[in-house]
DNA sequence: AGTTAGTCAACAATACTTGTTAGTTGACAG
DNA sequence: CTGTCAACTAACAAGTATTGTTGACTAACT
C-alpha cells in the first residue's frame, strides 16, 4: 500500500472524507508484515481513538481493498488477515503459532499446457507450511 | 483414501461400527475429484437414503479427516472442501465458476535457507488461480 | 456556515460448523 | 438369537466472522 499521507491524497481525490478513523486504520496498516486481522487492527487503532468500532474498521479494510491498496489474505480457517504488502510474494504459516511470514521463495512453477489445455492461470500462489524459527527452537528444546 | 470396502475394513478393525451412512460417505467420495462441500456430499448421499442427516455427513467427514483417509481443503472464503486424494498434488481454482481441479504443476520451489534461518518447511501448498478451459472459452467468446 | 458523507451504537442477520440432548435403532459380539 | 452400546436422528442452541440496517449525531469539506 501507499503511505499514509499517499492514501489520505488518494482519498481525497476520490472525493472521500479523510476522517480520523481511516487515517488510524492507515496508520496501522503501514509498514505492518504481520497480517493482522480486523479484530487486531482495531485494537491497535483503538489504542489512540477508543470509540473507534469494529464495524468502521471492517468498512475502511474492505475500501481500501477494494482501492486495491491492500489484499486479503485467506489461509484456513482463521479470519481473513490484511496484507499492506501488495507486490508479488509468497507465504509461511507456522502451524504452531499461526503467524504468517512474507517470502520470496526461489520458484519455477509452471502448469504444462500439454496436460491441461484451456486452463488460464493468473496467478500462483505458494505458501509453505511448517515451523518458524521460534516455534522450531522450542519443539527442538523440549527435544 | 482407501476404496470403500477398505476403510470398511479399517473401520471395523478399529472397533467402529459400520453403519449405512458411513458407507454411503464413503460412497460419495470414492473416485470424486470434484472437491465437494459437506453439503454436496449431504446431497449425493440422500439420494439413495433420504433420511440420513447433514450432522452425521459432517461427523463421518471429520472422522475420516481424523483418520488422514482425506484432506480438507480451504481456499477463500468458501466452505471447507474435502479431499480424498491425499497423494500430493496441486489445485486450480477458477476465479469464475469457483470449481477446484487436481493438477501437477512442474515446479521447483525452494525457500533459500540463507535468506530464511529457522524455518523449517514441513509443506508447499501450491495454488494457481485464473479460468479453467470451460469459463475462458466463455469470456474469450465474449471477446 | 451548510451539506452530507461518515461514524457510532445497537442490534439483526447471514453462513458454516459444532455442541447438546434425549429418544430410537441397529451393528456386532457373545 | 439376543443384549448392549455405539451411532443416528431431530431439533435446537451456540460460536465465529462478517455484513446489513437504522436512526441519530458529528465533523470534513465546499
Ligand atoms: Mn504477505
Ligand atoms: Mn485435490
Ligand atoms: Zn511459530
Ligand atoms: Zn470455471
Amino acid at each position: 500500500m501507499r503511505a499514509p499521507e499517499e492514501l489520505t491524497e488518494r482519498f481525497r481525490n476520490l472525493g472521500l472524507k479523510v476522517t480520523p478513523q481511516r487515517q488510524g486504520v492507515f496508520q496501522a496498516l503501514w509498514g505492518d508484515d504481520s497480517h493482522p486481522t480486523a479484530e487486531a487492527i482495531w485494537g491497535r487503532v483503538r489504542e489512540t481513538m477508543p470509540t473507534v468500532s469494529l464495524r468502521t474498521v471492517y468498512q475502511v479494510l474492505n475500501d481500501l481493498t477494494d482501492l486495491g491498496e491492500i489484499n486479503t489474505v485467506r489461509l484456513g480457517s482463521s479470519p481473513v488477515r490484511f496484507d499492506p504488502n501488495i507486490d508479488g510474494h509468497d507465504h509461511f504459516v507456522c502451524e504452531q503459532c499461526s503467524r504468517v511470514f512474507d517470502v520470496h521463495a526461489h520458484a519455477v512453477v509452471d502448469l504444462p499446457e500439454k496436460h491441461y489445455p484451456g486452463f488460464e492461470v493468473a496467478a500462483t500462489q505458494i505458501v509453505f507450511r511448517g515451523f518458524c524459527p521460534d516455534c522450531a527452537r522450542i519443539s527442538a528444546a523440549a527435544h
